[in-house]
DNA sequence: GGCGTATATATCGCGCTACGATATATCGTC
DNA sequence: GACGATATATCGTAGCGCGATATATACGCC
């Protein structure tokens, strides 16, 4: 992973980051947490990943496996999964876009 | 501009939508508005806006411009313009990253 | 001249989210 | 048996998104 967000306040966008952590396969929340930290650098505290886990179930984003241990894995639905590639691919677009337009015009 | 992040829930990220449009070159809210609008499918209503605005220059990401008219204009700061750049970098790259992700394990 | 629409900015308020802090329990290992 | 890593859960606050509302000017049109 690369940090998508940092400075600009409140950015890291927990949601995005955790379904593509997920994109990779199934993962519990700890390892989500490892995944995130290792890739951006900052650590997704447990407050932000599990209220973030708990909407993104309940909005049918991600679903639960059975647990294994301690472990509650989880997986991205298939709505889950056409919805990240979406998102990803607007998000590319728009960075694109973005560094078009700094480049024609700097300032 | 293209939708960066519709669905997802609160997902415009105001401060970002503002910042690419003055990439563009300077511009006062209202143009912002419709920069915004028109890239991205979606309104960005004043209350989001002049408030991200305010953040914005508080924060030294953008500064005002003596207004004409009615209007009140705004350009990126040097500081603004590094910061947008390395966002887009970092979010390219991102997206690059899972969309690779889910490329190679579809689910 | 009065009416509606577009232009332009400002502010309030609610609800949701981010996230640090805190708690709890298990496991390995020294 | 103490410490650090693993693993999940919850609370509280500050901050943000965003719809709604207000205000004012300018323009066209009947």
């Amino acid at each position: 992973m690369v940090a998508p967000l940092p400075e600009l306040g409140r950015f890291a966008e927990p949601a995005l980051l955790i379904l593509v952590s997920l994109s990779d396969g199934p993962k519990h929340g700890y390892a989500i947490m490892a995944d995130v930290e290792q890739g951006t650098g900052r650590p997704m505290g447990p407050g932000t990943l599990y209220a973030a886990l708990a909407r993104l179930e309940e909005r049918g984003f991600i679903e639960a496996l059975p647990p294994v241990e301690r472990r509650r894995p989880y997986r991205l639905t298939a709505l889950g999964a056409t919805t990240v590639a979406e998102q990803l691919r607007q998000l590319s677009a728009f960075a694109e876009l973005g560094l078009r337009r700094l480049g024609q015009a700097s300032g």
